[in-house]
RNA sequence: GCCGAUGUAGCUCAGUUGGUCAGAGCAGCUGAUUUGUAAUCAGCAGGUCGUGGGUUCGACUCCCUCCAUCGGCUCCA
């Protein structure tokens, strides 16, 4: 009989019967292995594990622990969500099920509502039917037979998705009465699925263009065991008490308000301070690396942002208008700062020796987001960014932006965001109108960005579509508290704006020559950033960011002088300390300045009062006994030092 | 904006089929206590039950409008 060399991953070869399954590999390996694989990979390209292997390939046999293994085990519980979908609702089409990141969901056009009161109906079916171990079995058809069985069946959305395919041979699944359009690969049958747990319904957009019909979308996600299901609903319920709007609420750091407006935050007194310590902390990087503080106003005339070609590309409805009594002149409120930064650079004629020019300014914009878009304090209509705009000649392009990479990451590590995306976001190649700007100035933007991420070491994922209409984009995307990503720091290369407004500077040459701009926010926007540092951090913020760094607790009221003189001192010495005077224990002033997640707590009572000392306790590790205030200090100082050096 | 859900005191939440159901805990105020490393005790005050309509003898409870919030979709200069 013919044999085929199978490679594995720690390099081993051996030899198989041509057309071994997979699953037959696997059992002539282990019991142990036949029971846990779920899919494999012949030559990285991912198979059932029921179908034959013709040639030789290196072969990975994909887990539960392993991406792969993951996506082949909720695929197939969207199966069987669709499976048990059309036993309990006769009639219902199908859109699309796939994977993804934490479960699965299906898109379907369902005769009678679905809401998330019919979800305990469905998981039940989804169980039932899953007991009963049916095999998910491929069939390959021609394209025609295809489309006649999904026409006979009345689901246009799945003629619609064949139709669109290549002609040829389409693979379909079953799994009991269910059969899909798929390309697979699946569980050999849905018995693995052993806990089920469907988590929301939500409508979707047919395609995601939101000038279709929305579907209906149930999401779930399952497990090969039930203690995982439970784990992982404990570390939900563990993230939704990370959630950024009720730390907030909670912190008294910001609020929002129904009278002042939807997605307009206002700071309360912790959260400004917070705010103020981070803006500072930018100011001084970026006046290591030459950055010039500017300020502009709030809004502009409309003329500005029609030569900027803003205006155009979103429309008039995405800003706001300021209604003025001014005759002649419409004002509208900047939904962003460079082109008021453009006028700056035309202030005076510029000379290739005063590039690159780098105008910095916290400035507060205000765009039109759709109500349905706004979130806590990531997506809000008013909010500022740490914007700035370089001005730079070609020769200096790269430096420039590789320079701004290193304050992202400095950033980034001094807050220890370790895990974040760098992600490239150009044009979508087969959408090109929705940009402005030659195809030659996008390409040589492109390459310079690829160019600074590769020289940095950075990981990058690319993304097309992802670009902004006047050019291409470093972003890097951090997630929150349950998952959800965002984007944080934002470096874009910009050959537009500055043709736009006709900026030049005088080259050697005595010639007019056009700069490059970058735009860069490292932080974003300040909201976001800090909803996402709220959350990464639980609120236990770093010493040097703490709104409140002490807390001075007097034993009892007779103390409480003694309380404010300490506190009185450590304020002059810069430590951001207040005294709890309330006339409780003090086991109550602990707990509620730890549930405030003050970073110290000093105590003092007769003891210390007799020898003018404090008592130190460190949040989250207890007593660390009495000291001179002045050692307090010095060792608070020494801490904000650690924290802030970052090589 | 779209689909779905939710909206009761500053906060977190109870309120059965429409009929003394407007409640609790925390926070607040007052008083007692004067406290040694995660909740001292008692009393008091606090709500047009998101808004505006409607049905009904009677609505926190049922229906509609609008507003806001939450989960998604779309969008994100």
């Amino acid at each position: 009989m013919e044999q085929i060399k199978i490679t594995f991953p720690d390099g081993s070869i051996r030899e198989f019967a041509k057309g071994t399954t997979a699953m037959e590999i696997a059992e002539s390996i282990s019991p142990r292995l036949a029971q846990e694989v779920l899919s494999a990979s012949t030559d990285g390209h991912v198979i059932d594990l029921q179908l034959p292997i013709n040639e030789s390939c290196a072969l990975h046999l994909h887990k539960w622990d392993d991406e792969e293994g993951k996506r082949t085990f909720w695929h197939t519980s969207s199966h069987l969500l669709a499976e048990a979908l059309e036993s309990l609702y006769p009639g219902i089409k199908f859109g699309i099920g796939p994977s993804i990141e934490n479960g699965f969901y299906y898109d379907v056009d369902a005769p009678v509502p679905i809401t998330e009161a019919d979800l305990p109906k469905i998981e039940k079916k989804m169980e039932e039917l899953a007991r009963t171990k049916e095999p998910v079995v491929r069939r390959e058809v021609p394209k025609a037979e295809a489309l006649k069985t999904f026409t006979e069946k009345g689901d246009q959305y799945k003629v619609e998705l064949i139709t669109a395919l290549e002609d040829g041979t389409i693979s379909f699944y079953s799994n009991g009465a269910f059969t899909d359009l798929c390309r697979g690969p699946h569980l050999p049958n849905t018995g693995y699925i052993k806990a089920i747990k469907l988590t929301s319904v939500a409508g979707a957009y047919w395609r995601g263009d939101e000038h279709n019909k929305m579907l209906t979308r149930i999401y779930g996600i399952t497990f090969p065991k039930k203690s995982m299901l439970d784990d992982y609903l404990v570390l939900l319920e563990e993230a939704k008490k990370r959630d950024h709007r009720k730390l907030g609420k909670e912190l008294e750091l910001f609020m929002f308000s129904q009278r002042v407006g939807q997605g307009l935050p206002l700071w309360l007194p912790k959260g400004a301070e917070l705010r103020n310590r981070l803006e500072n902390f930018l100011r001084k990087v970026q006046k290591e690396y030459g950055y010039e503080q500017v300020i502009t106003p709030h809004i502009g005339q409309k003329e500005l942002y029609v030569t900027s070609g803003h205006y155009a590309k979103y429309g008039k409805d995405s800003f706001q208008p300021i209604h003025t009594p001014y005759e002649g002149e419409e004002f509208l409120l900047k939904p962003m700062n460079c082109p008021h930064h453009c006028e700056i650079y035309r202030f005076k004629p510029r000379s290739y020796k005063d590039l690159p020019l780098r105008f910095a300014e916290f400035g507060t914009v205000y765009r039109y987001e759709q109500s349905g878009e706004l979130h806590g304090l990531t997506r809000v209509r008013g909010f500022t960014q740490d914007d700035a705009h370089l001005f730079v000649r070609p020769d200096q392009l790269l430096q420039e932006f590789e320079n701004v990479i290193d304050i992202v990451l400095y950033i980034f590590k001094t807050l220890h965001f370790e895990e974040y995306t760098a992600q490239i976001s150009l044009r979508d190649p087969n959408n090109k109108e929705k940009y402005i700007g030659s195809d030659e100035n996008w390409e040589k933007a492109e390459s310079a960005i690829i160019k600074a991420a590769k020289d940095k070491g950075l990981k990058t994922v690319v993304e097309y579509g992802e670009a902004a209409f006047y050019g291409p984009k470093l972003d890097f995307m951090v997630k929150d508290a349950i998952g959800r990503k965002w984007q944080l720091g934002t470096i874009q290369v910009d050959y537009n704006l500055p043709e736009r407004f006709d900026l030049t500077y005088t080259g050697a040459d005595d010639k007019p020559h056009r700069p490059i701009m970058i735009h860069r926010a490292p932080f974003g926007s300040m909201e976001r950033f800090v909803a996402v540092l709220l959350e990464h951090t639980g609120g236990k913020f770093p010493l040097w960011l703490a709104p409140t760094q002490c807390v001075v607790l007097p034993i009892s009221e007779k103390f409480t002088d003694y309380a404010k003189k300490v506190s009185k001192y450590l304020n002059n010495s810069d430590i951001r300390s207040e005294v709890d005077e309330r006339n409780e224990k003090i086991g109550r002033k602990i707990r509620d300045n730890e549930l405030k997640r003050i970073p110290f707590l000093v105590i003092v009572g007769e003891k210390e009062e007799n020898d003018n000392l404090i008592s130190v306790r460190q949040q989250s590790e207890g007593d660390k006994g009495q000291m001179t205030a002045d050692e307090f200090i010095a060792m608070i100082n020494s801490l904000v030092k650690t924290e802030t050096e970052v090589k």
